[in-house]
DNA sequence: GTATTTGCAAATGATTTGCAGTGCT
DNA sequence: AGCACTGCAAATCATTTGCAAATAC
């Protein structure tokens, strides 16, 4: 229900493709479009790649979901929240979420620039305190 | 002179086509494949798109250079250097590096994880001064 | 009922590979 | 001389398109 409200609030049609996509992408926190796929034709196995790629771009259009782009690695999505930066292990390859204040922390950086900023996009990797005791 | 140092540097051999990448690179600031496959041309006809993939990823390889990915364009490349940080207009689409101390700057946030940094991504995407007047 | 969306198959675009010949050190 | 690099053509992989049938509202 929560779903599908977020998709009449962009004014697109709630299909049960559409449902299953925001829900992976829920729950999963950043998904790649192969495994979007392999995990959304569990639950529905007649949906084709060619309607996943439609449905990413339509929901990127209207900003529902964000691109998150990460060197070295494949593009994974994300549904849109709040600001915030993107921290990877390059040994476990784990990808979370970290608070940040991006307007206060940058503020140096913007400032010198004088544009006026939409949104600010911080991958941080290195090692996760787990993978460091190996 | 100075870019052959850059390869050796490496244990990559200099050849004149990787001479010809790296000083568009440098030149550019920011390239894509596509743009760098056309200048490259200018001075080198015979060169290959394969050879121009292979050794964009031989020198990602060594990080002689670096991806530079933002959400909605394709992959750019530069030379590695210092921390900085990226701020796009989307209005004009210009690319610019902007000065970034990213460690202190991301203290807060990356305190929190206990990662061991090694490398920090920022993307900034607004309306540039001279756009915000028209 | 109408406009949008889906799924298929085919088209297009991007990147990689194998291999024979060439060139750096 | 020996290994790495280049260029070509073909293979592979990723994404997009057109269209008829199905579905949301």
């Amino acid at each position: 229900m929560k779903h599908e409200h977020l998709l009449k609030h962009h004014q697109l049609k709630a299909t049960p493709q559409r449902l299953a996509i925001i829900q992976l992408m829920h729950y999963a926190g950043h998904i790649g479009i192969d495994e979007l796929y392999q995990e959304v034709r569990k639950k529905f196995s007649s949906i084709s790649l060619a309607t996943l790629y439609k449905n990413v771009h339509t929901m990127l259009d209207v900003a529902l979901i964000r691109e998150v782009k990460i060197p070295g690695h494949k593009t994974k999505y994300e549904i849109s929240k709040e600001s915030h930066a993107h921290i990877l292990c390059k040994s476990c390859g784990e990808l979370k979420d970290v608070p940040l204040e991006p307007v206060s922390l940058l503020q140096k950086s913007i400032d010198i620039s004088h544009y006026k900023v939409e949104e600010v996009s911080v991958v941080i990797s290195g090692i996760c305190p787990e993978c460091q005791k190996k």
